[in-house]
DNA sequence: ACATGAACATACTGTAGAGTATGTTGTCAA
DNA sequence: TTGACAACATACTCTACAGTATGTTCATGT
């Protein structure tokens, strides 16, 4: 129970801390814990094990369905440890959506800028967000929840201000999508109707995986950038666009400059 | 607030109760009730009347966030009465749950056997798929609950048999798709690489409207017809489909005999 | 015309879980 | 080395409901 294939998320383990703050430039490698207690510097790291965890309880059941000693379960402690890092349930709920969003948001960065076509551009966006998707689908799922709640006016409130700022991210990263397909129409490579029912629809295609894709234990990186590459193709066609080659992604952004 | 107009979903005022039951077949026009209490015969509309605030409120706040006082509040009225009809709030959103199916079900089963090309069929199950999603949109919103529910396990549970009954019915749902699918590529008309793949990105495009759609006041029929064939242009598209020609379906499947 | 029971409303109980208060263990700076 | 404080664990409180028990109103068969 419980498996995770290599290229799944483990943020706490890996050196990529989204929330920056201190301790996020630490454990490269994964220490076994020596003691009961953390060290002080480590705050960052400890933070993002609480919420992958409670991504996967919140993604599991949903909000308000998962209690925070089944977080602290999750990660083989206790309600202690999430209430002295979060003053509340929902503070957690909206770190781990700015998390998300942050996530989703380097992950298509490097490619808002290319030198191409918009189409091609597209193709590659595209293919970063559903790769960044499935990577980290815990969280992506978390903020569609969290669009969900905006949606409906829910959220326990209190926070207006935080909530507030998420929406104005959410609203740029969509923008984002919107200029791109804008240009690809002046260019006359795609077509649509409305724009908004368009993005919509390319949206709810992207999202997918969310939603339907389960990690299989014998799947490799190639079985996943085949999937990815299926979900843009699609994503693609619906726009109009029928000619079919693949989007042009570097391999991985790489952030160390380690030599090999 | 609370506008509803007039093609949205009011089925307690109208003449489908698709429950079946004693009072199936009554009141044709809502009338005024007369009594704070309601006749024995007329317990399918009481129902139907809870259920519709059940899937107001499961489509606001989802299943675990949402109160039988708060459903009960929506349709001016009390626990008694909820608990009277339903043993437990997991019958209820199970039986929400079971008419949304069967809603979405009785929508597309007069096109499924349409003596058409499997394109043809396609368009008009898609489209009169599209059509229900957005008439009964709280309701289709609690299936698309029920059904993460399932995947993940969660559920109230104790129902098991009701649980796995709705899973085969949703099973024999999205078989109906794939096969028309498959007999689309036969006929040489559409495309796709895996059929899983494909069909769940088609059923995330005309499910969308569960998710993006909001009802606009000024908004008429025709706007709504429009608004549908765009998503299934767009769920075409995706599919390879190049041709642009509208679905075919009947103005709307009349159960009355009368005339007009 | 009355008795029975359906269709509710009202009043109560029990508990899960959010938040808190306090205790315990280790770190680290001086 | 020690004392102050971070990082937790443990033990408690308090409230929002799910579910129940009971009371009230009316329809309907006889």
């Amino acid at each position: 129970m419980n498996r995770k294939t290599a290229w799944q998320i483990s943020f706490h383990a890996s050196a990529e801390l989204h929330n920056g703050g201190p301790g996020a430039h630490r454990a490269m490698t994964t220490v076994a814990r020596s003691s009961r207690y953390r060290r002080q510097s480590d705050t960052g790291l400890s933070r993002m094990e609480i919420m992958e965890g409670a991504a996967l309880c919140f993604e599991a059941h949903g909000y308000s369905a998962t209690s925070i000693d089944e977080v602290a379960a999750r990660i083989g402690s206790t309600k202690g440890r999430v209430y002295h890092h979060y003053a509340s349930k929902a503070e957690l709920f909206l770190d781990v959506y700015r998390t998300g969003m942050t996530m989703i948001f380097e992950a298509i960065e490097p490619y808002l800028e290319a030198e191409l076509p918009a189409v091609d551009r597209l193709r590659s966006v595209l293919k970063a967000h559903v790769l960044c998707v499935i990577r980290t689908k815990p969280f992506q799922n978390v903020v569609s929840q969290g669009v969900d709640m905006l949606r409906h006016g829910t959220m326990p409130a209190k926070e207006h201000a935080e909530l507030a700022h998420l929406a104005r991210l959410r609203d740029a990263y969509s923008d984002h999508f919107l200029t791109v397909l804008e240009q690809a129409r002046a260019e006359g490579a795609i077509d649509y109707r409305n724009i908004k029912i368009a993005l919509n629809s390319v949206f709810m295609c992207i999202n997918g995986p969310i939603v339907w894709f389960t990690p299989r234990d014998n799947q490799s990186l190639e079985d996943i950038d085949l999937l990815a590459e299926e979900c843009v193709l699609y994503a693609i066609r619906l726009l109009g666009v029928t000619d079919e080659r693949p989007a042009r992604t570097h391999p991985r952004p790489t952030h160390e400059g380690a030599t090999a």
